[in-house]
DNA sequence: GTCAGATGGATTGTTGACAATATTGAATTA
DNA sequence: TAATTCAATATTGTCAACAATCCATCTGAC
């Protein structure tokens, strides 16, 4: 592992997490001290990361954290639905039997944990990751799979972190991860993508749903 | 415009239309002389480039351009069809009249084209590049635009470039095209996804078929 | 008092040199 | 003769200094 591999890592979960802040303008001299770098890797990364969208990075005018809307969180779940569906429908085809009796073992284990740490959103929100995690790599699409794990999964984390807002729905959501577990273990592509694009559009909703309650400030 | 930047584009459109050989491996140094940059940049350059998926690039190991086959092809046209099937329906609902028109006005041009340079492939395929990207930065949708236009087009037009294979049904896909934009100019998204769809689903099939017919090597 | 312009400071972009590592080739041994 | 090990070499990864550019503040005029 490299250093400017390092810096990607740890600004990569730093942005997520939220520790560097949406709209801040922070300088690389700075990042360098917080993080025990130096400016070479540094702009490596950061030219990474600009390239993934994560932060914006104009010219001789310092980076800063992408400043993002619920609106744009909500377009993220749009193309979610679309590129999910057609993971759940390739991952239908092309799994190994031993990739979706793992798959349902993971489901037994997140069904634990959402018994035991009742409420807890974080485990929840790593539950649901995990799942979609293991579709998408299942779907034996390169691209689709880099896309999906590489790009837009850690954009809805950083929102999601940010606004802590892991649906709350978590009995209904495994229920649906269940049937579409099942539809995948019974090669029904069509079907899985039926309803893993439901899923997805019922969490979209669930969040429409907290802003017009008040629940999401911005 | 920094000289990262330039070496970016250069880099990348050189990749694109297949000047740097698939699998080629290619010293720092090399591209240096060759693009008239110093190490630095470059090597900012790169990291975006292996962000983007283009090239490969292990620690101490040099560079090399992604290696590709047909199959990672087609697995593309299908990410294409549901992302811009997406795209067809949001810019039905988004785009302005202005917008509208200016496709047309742009299918009117396409089809000129067509006629003069007959069996030109290279005026169809940026035609229909043209036509594409539209419609992408026409939804709206910042993240998806920025997924298509930055990283799927590429890509495509890479192998594009490699496999010379630009459909060779250009008056079939220019129908295509007029009966898209007549859904967008009514509004009715869910035909334009359709259509959207259909349409990227014969470019692969046509794909598939010169495969078939061994017109495609590799 | 406010706006315009210029200057100083700070920050980014770039460069070249230095250190670390993988590959390649030859030499040795089984 | 083929395989394996070792060393030389070339290439990549890293670093610190230099140059270019932008931003903010200060000054001056209207």
């Amino acid at each position: 592992m490299t250093r400017a591999d390092e810096a990607f890592d740890c600004l990569q979960t730093a942005i997520v997490k939220g520790e560097l802040a949406p709209g801040e303008k922070i300088g690389e001299v700075e990042l360098c001290a917080r993080f025990n770098l130096t400016r070479g890797p540094l702009r490596e990364a950061l030219g990474r990361l600009e390239s993934r969208g994560l932060l914006v990075r104009r010219p001789h005018a310092g980076v800063s954290v992408v400043s993002v809307s619920v609106a744009e969180l909500l377009e993220l779940y749009r193309i979610r639905e679309v590129m999910e569906g057609l993971a759940a429908r390739q991952a239908a085809e092309r799994m190994t039997d031993e990739e979706i009796s793992a798959l349902q073992s993971t489901l037994d284990s997140h069904e634990r944990l959402i018994e035991q740490a009742q409420g807890q959103a974080y485990y929840q929100a790593e539950g649901d990751y995990d799942f979609h995690h293991r579709i998408a790599t299942g779907s034996r699409n390169t691209k689709l799979a880099q896309m999906l794990l590489g790009d837009l999964y850690y954009m809805v984390r950083m929102y999601r972190y940010r606004l802590s807002t892991s649906a709350g729905r978590p009995h209904m959501a495994l229920g649906e991860h269940r049937r579409i577990v099942e539809a995948i273990a019974q090669r029904d592509g069509e079907l899985a993508e039926f309803l893993m694009k439901r899923h997805i559009n019922a969490a979209r909703r669930n969040i429409e749903k907290k802003i017009e309650e008040g629940l999401l400030s911005f």
